[in-house]
DNA sequence: CGATTATGATTAA
DNA sequence: TAATCCTAATCGC
């Protein structure tokens, strides 16, 4: 489940329950044995997350790098710990906390010179303070690429995937293939501050809700699985009831409403 | 039990 | 653009 508000939380969890424990590591599957080897019996120092990248400080020179990919999966688990079931590639394990990751596409240590080099290649991440929105759009503004293509594209935005492109289109009306460089400035801003909220509600919960309590009549918490989405993996628009279109733009499909993300922008009356 | 699918990203072509 | 990597839940037969 991992686009950027997973690792924000994921950061801040690890934080929570190892931050200033000793730790011991290891690779139960075997494929990150030696690694784990050189941190176990390290102190947990910090977690850190830009965008969909996770890093982990335990003061040994080198960072633990982990990026999740589609599948992975790093998850608190039972303590003491007992024998993992399935593929671990690497399991943490504090003073009252167990962690198991499995299924990264990374999982390695690297130098700070190579961690700086993979931050420096990160659009602005919307959940951190520092981020400097002016830099993505200065991006936006320079490339025809379609809006849907450069949302996903992490040098631009880090942290979007494309549950929350589908959704953040739809919620600023506009059409997936609308060329970048024609997002207007008040555009642009509303869908910078729908990003910083909409993932910010997705770090606190844990999951990826963008509809609206009042719409939906529950709280958020409270939301059907099928009541959090307005687009994602749905046939009809749940505002107007069109049939949505499914398109493959920046290499994956996405989902929008032709009435309510119309190509042009509609006229507004006077 | 095999096939399919998934909120990702890199590499090769 | 396609192939590839990684894992586990789910679905159809």
């Amino acid at each position: 489940m991992p686009e950027g508000h997973t690792i924000h939380r994921l950061a801040r969890q690890l934080d929570e329950t190892l931050a200033g424990r000793l730790v011991h590591a290891d690779s139960p599957q075997g494929r990150f044995a030696e690694g784990a080897q050189l941190l176990d019996g390290a102190t947990f120092e910090r977690a850190d997350a830009w965008g969909k990248y996770l890093f982990c400080d335990l003061g040994v020179g080198e960072v633990l790098h982990v990026h999740l990919g589609l599948i992975g999966k790093f998850r608190r688990r039972e303590f003491p710990p007992v024998e993992p079931t399935g593929a671990v590639r690497l399991r943490l394990v504090g003073e009252d906390s167990t962690w198991d990751l499995s299924g990264p596409t990374r999982c390695e240590l690297v130098d700070p010179g190579e961690q700086e080099r993979i931050v420096a290649r990160l659009g602005p991440d919307p959940l951190r303070r520092d981020a400097r929105p002016e830099r993505a759009r200065e991006r936006l503004a320079r490339t025809e690429r379609p809006i849907a293509a450069t949302l996903l594209d992490q040098s631009i935005v880090a942290g979007i995937g494309n549950v929350y492109r589908a959704e953040l289109l739809f919620l600023c009306g506009i059409h997936p293939a609308r060329p970048s460089s024609a997002i207007t400035d008040v555009e642009f801003e509303e869908l910078w501050a729908q990003t910083v909220r909409l993932l910010r509600i997705g770090e606190r919960s844990g999951r990826i809700t963008t509809t609206d309590p009042d719409e939906i009549g529950r709280p958020r918490h409270r939301m059907r699985r099928e009541d959090r989405l307005y687009v994602y993996h749905r046939e009809h628009c749940r505002r107007c009831g069109s049939d949505l279109r499914t398109d493959r733009i920046g290499g994956r499909p996405i989902t929008h409403c032709p009435t309510c993300q119309p190509r042009r922008r509609v006229r507004s009356r006077r």
